[in-house]
DNA sequence: ACTTCTCTCTACCAATTGGTAGAGGATCGT
DNA sequence: ACGATCCTCTACCAATTGGTAGAGAGAAGT
């Protein structure tokens, strides 16, 4: 077996609610496109949302564990900054369905917003401390490390 | 009457399609909204695909409207760029909405993606040549005049 | 009084939605 | 041979969807 059922699942839904939004996909649809039957999802997942939430989770540690790797290296200064942007940048070419499941999950109003922060804040935060000590230490050009981090954010989001 | 249905209608539209996006706004949810029925609605507008294109033709031409008035005084140069997207900016803080709006008309596979850009494509064409002469009469730094566009365009974007 | 036009309504429809119930076929350890 | 577990299926359901048909109210012109 290449690749088990959930796993498809997930790639597909991963697609489908990036490009079509989530009301927009429907379980027929996904079930039709992997050329199984609908029930056979829900046989994975207790409902919609459940898949939904799924995605996100995976999404989300996909993205914690490529800056988990960089992080590790710690080369520290603007070369670390660097390297992460770097590195998010290939992730989201190589995968460009994320950046569609992040447009939905910010919409306004969604409830799965907090499922992925619950699983980037503690990144931010430690991307926020790391600005902060290298400001403190001098090795970088002094300013507000949330300000920062939030610009760097539109530049990624913008770029797409 | 302060303001007539159809225009009642097209403001609640504009909301929930950019807020919830288009497919998970029904017209139930939009008439009840409103206080009316749903086939009050479809009086005004064949079908729900009508509306939508509706609303996307008045947003665009809200942001021509503002475009045509602040190119008309043609004070040129750099200022003349920085004042179009000052004024761009106040008409999104001023109705988010919008905002909303352009995030579901840009989505991967929408419809009425070519109905913005045939709203909008004169003026960014209008935009590009502009820019051209600045740069030719040598009064903005030189580069790819489209690349500058893009560029702007993410930043306003990204922000958000 | 009568017609016409504008508007909102009730009643209804076929199709699609997310989800439930449970049958049946493999593959496994025993 | 046997049950157990895993997986996918058929059959069905209540609710919601966008949309149609047409009645009726009100104002305006004749």
């Amino acid at each position: 077996m290449a690749e088990s059922t959930r796993e498809r699942i997930l790639d597909a839904a991963l697609r489908a609610f990036g490009t079509e939004g989530f009301a927009a996909t429907s379980l027929d649809a996904l079930a039709t496109e992997l050329g199984i039957r609908k029930q056979t999802i829900l046989y994975y997942f207790p409902s919609k949302q459940a898949i939904f939430e799924a995605v996100v989770d995976r999404a989300a540690s996909d993205l914690v564990k490529v800056f988990e790797e960089q992080a590790a290296r710690g080369i520290g200064g603007l070369d670390q900054v660097e390297a992460i942007v770097k590195r998010v940048f290939r992730l989201a070419v190589r995968r460009p369905q994320l950046l569609g499941l992040i447009r939905e999950v910010t919409r306004p109003g969604s409830l799965s917003i907090d499922r992925l922060s619950a699983h980037t804040a503690p990144i931010f935060d430690r991307a926020r401390d790391f600005l902060q000590r290298e400001m403190d230490a001098g090795r970088m050009k002094s300013s507000d490390p949330e300000m920062l981090l939030l610009s760097l954010y539109s530049t990624v989001v913008g770029v797409v």
